[in-house]
DNA sequence: CCGAAGTTTGGAATGATTTTTAATTTAAAA
DNA sequence: TTTTAAATTAAAAATCATTCCAAACTTCGG
């Protein structure tokens, strides 16, 4: 999406848009590496180096609220976020901590055994897949 | 299995068993809830007033370190422990936060798309169910 | 029992995240 | 533009889970 119209989508969803905040939409815009907050706030650093980290966390919170950033629960140690919003499931990289995404629909596979059918009703499910990306596979 | 035969378990695999840590092993024996460390730390106190949480982390580092004990990340705020190291999935109720267990295997299912198959080499795949408890769909 | 090695403890330290504060900036109406 | 209420900012302090630490204490093999 071009700029202009990635500000005015966020304009249209009452975001005030600050030029700290215009750097993290387009940090995020596209943005595949499912950042923590602190990568998020060292990614803007550069280009924006008087930001603080509670308006990474604001910014974070507020994309959140409205469905434009999802929190990824993957990594024991801190929380990463992912700017696509589209369900999709997980590889991670057990030897560098690299996330991927796979975009594929596992529902109708993903059916619960008989004997949990009327304990819970599922409305979504996620699948991580662990393993070795292709870079950790090879020489390192 | 029977208390005595837990407890010889553990000696047999190199850990040196305190009071602390056969509370802890009793609290963990069967439990199902999946338990954080706060939560291991509050149902021992009770029995075990003067325990610490390090007293806690490091058991469930010793534990871990054995295979005895499995770290769940699910929620975002906190770790939570599974005494069940057998592969398993996961129910996670959206309103209440129980998380429930899900023993069936989906490997044959979860297939990756063709065009990630060169790119990523899977050794595990874990699912997690989101949706409503069965207490939670009713009144409450 | 003795002693070496491993454990426990309470408190301090750490690290991620959130909240607070006072000052600044913004959107939008006049 | 100018105004103004509401939102945002940076910096610092607060919070919460988790880890580290040094001293005192246990376990268990011999």
């Amino acid at each position: 999406m071009a700029r202009a119209n990635v500000i005015q989508k966020y304009r249209d969803k009452g975001l005030k848009l600050t030029p700290q905040r215009i750097a993290i939409l387009d940090f995020l815009d596209g943005n595949t590496d499912h950042p923590s907050a602190e990568e998020i706030f060292s990614g803007i650093k550069q280009t924006n180096p008087t930001i603080s980290f509670a308006t990474v966390y604001n910014t974070i919170q507020a994309l959140r609220e409205r469905g434009e950033l999802v929190e990824v629960t993957i990594d024991p140690e801190r929380k990463h976020y992912d700017p696509n919003p589209e369900p999709h499931h997980h590889l991670i990289c057990s030897k560098c901590g690299k996330i991927g995404d796979v975009f594929e629909d596992f529902t109708d596979a993903l059916k619960l055994p008989q004997e949990l059918l009327g304990k819970f009703s599922v409305t979504s499910n996620h699948v991580n897949f662990y393993g070795a990306c292709i870079n950790c596979s090879k020489g390192n």
